[in-house]
DNA sequence: CTGAAAGCGCTAACAA
DNA sequence: TTGTTAGCGCTTTCAG
């Protein structure tokens, strides 16, 4: 007969030995799935706090072919909107009792998304939230599909996969019309790194381009470093036909008027620009940003949802896409002669 | 007989039926444990890629004892330096070959402590990172402590528990020498929220100021909501006896200055204010934050690296403390009489 | 309501 | 080098 010590954690046979009952009797009450006598389940109860005893995960997951982990799949763990959506899916996992394993995709080569589709299957998940953001989000979205429940979270509507998505492409219209409604001929665009061809923000600002008849400007791209934002505020300041910009968010609005600002240029006198997400910064920028607001810390929480109803064999929830409000501040103004 | 079905993902005895060896064989190969005759190992191989095999992590973990999985816990996944923290482990771990959970502790209150530490303790970790950057991050230590194997990441060292971390103070009081130097009579300070009493960055502008025999005055502090900075900045402004402020950190410095800005002053001609951890928009933001480098992700890394070497029972790395350079940029000037 | 028996997918001795 | 035999800690039949 062996007792637990400090080494050996407590198992479920000490606490059955413990408290006078069998082991599956341990395990009823542990799981709820059966009925047990008030009294010894109150003798186990007593045993399984005075052992201090936690079941083991990896041998609940074995015996009962069931998972109480869920894996958020992402190409980017720590910028904003990431950052948020990951906050907003542990958040509600955490609360419906799931425990949560992060899975980095580092890009969407062959070798590396098999390796994330592989350590997400190999820790036999319950289901997985991919943030679909980029190339490398929907790569590993379809690694996975058919092998285990998944959700995406998502900028653009798509048909077929299970996904909470919040609908860039009206707030980007919206923002592009306010600043055609301010009087700019046109409105140049920087685009972030999209998660396709195209994404939300950039197709919302071009149909309202379109829809006013405005011409299109040849769009400027920006990498997730912060330096490509401003080299490029440079370059456009120098365009004088430039009087108006979209950023594809925050940050990049951001760096693109501080490169304006040291061209001798100033927003919104000279140039207006907007920016996307409403970053916490964004109001404290000086000037404070115009832009919208994307709740990604809510899209997360609802694509958890999401997975759980699928999991549980619901129907999945409607898909249900916010609009994000604009927040009009003070990066923005009619144009003027320059 | 079975056969592995689409529902049924292949186990290890499909593989080893499939290659005409034993299971043990089978495993043997996949772990590299023992010597594989070359004819086998490659029969094997072929199998479980044919048949997409993928080891069950759970059953490995419940046979072998070991665990190749790490637990980050921390307060918050998403802020600043909480976020690029865990990007420095998860990148560290997976480079490692593990997987990572992220365990939130809520506040450190006791049974969110406990339910952090039961969370992580049920997955059979093979060690966990503790972001000991705040009050519960402390606590979730002290829970964790004697039962796993446990590094923490801070900003402050302390005897005792592996740690890497990241020594505020010097950069603090340097920062405010260089304020001191610039010729302003005492500096104020607008504290974050501390992981304990007192963190490094307090530590180092308190000391700083008595070595300069300057008045200390008292000590503002900002919780994470941004708004929060923001009034702080606006009071502060209204006080005439302040002409420069060393705030906890970047965001917290551009709320202040924000609120300094509304109230018609300007920053640096009326105030200088500093910040801290050089986020990626300090530079960005006009004027450009003057603040000390904090290198977060690198610290995740070392901290990884420190538990890695815990695990394999290697003497623990040298406590290598990193100090952060500080950046002087526009956000700060001589006072001027006002 | 309860316990005995079997087994989840894998690794760890042990012989051969 | 290889296979056989035992479990790892738990849940799940299945009797009773």
């Amino acid at each position: 007969m062996t007792f637990p010590t400090p080494d050996r954690p407590a198992t479920i046979a000490d606490v059955a030995r413990a408290a006078g009952v069998s082991v599956p009797t341990v395990s009823r009450v542990l799981t709820g799935a059966a009925r047990v006598s008030e009294e010894r389940r109150r003798r186990v109860e007593r045993a399984i706090a005075e052992l201090g005893y936690r079941p083991s995960a990896a041998a609940q997951v074995l015996a009962s072919r069931r998972s109480n982990t869920i894996a958020i799949v992402a190409a980017n763990t720590s910028r904003y909107g990431y950052a948020e959506a990951i906050r907003g899916v542990e958040e509600s996992a955490r609360a419906a009792g799931f425990v949560v394993i992060i899975v980095v995709v580092e890009s969407e080569r062959d070798d590396d998304v098999r390796a994330a589709a592989d350590a997400v299957l190999r820790q036999s998940v319950a289901g997985v939230v991919v943030l679909k953001f980029d190339p490398p989000g929907v790569a590993a979205l379809k690694a996975l599909e058919p092998a285990v429940p998944v959700v995406a979270l998502s900028g653009i509507p798509e048909p077929g996969v299970p996904q909470a998505v919040l609908d860039e492409s009206e707030a980007a219209a919206g923002l592009t019309e306010h600043l055609l409604g301010l009087g700019h001929r046109t409105v140049h665009h920087v685009r972030i790194p999209p998660s396709g061809k195209e994404d939300g923000r950039t197709t919302g600002w071009r149909s309202a381009l379109q829809r006013n008849g405005s011409p299109i400007p040849s769009i400027e791209d920006v990498s997730w470093e912060i330096t490509t934002a401003y080299e490029i505020g440079v370059r456009l300041a120098r365009d004088p036909a430039v009087t108006a910009i979209f950023c594809g968010n925050d940050e990049t609005a951001m760096g693109v008027i501080r490169g304006i600002h040291d061209t001798g240029l100033r927003v919104p006198a000279d140039i207006s620009v907007v920016g996307f997400d409403d970053h916490p910064l964004a109001a404290m920028f000086i000037p404070a940003l115009t832009t919208a607001r994307q709740d990604f810390a809510e899209l997360g929480r609802h694509g958890t949802a999401q997975l759980l109803a699928l999991l549980n064999g619901e129907s999945p929830l409607a898909l249900e896409t916010v609009e994000p409000p604009i927040a009009i501040r003070e990066s923005t103004a009619p144009p003027r002669r320059r």
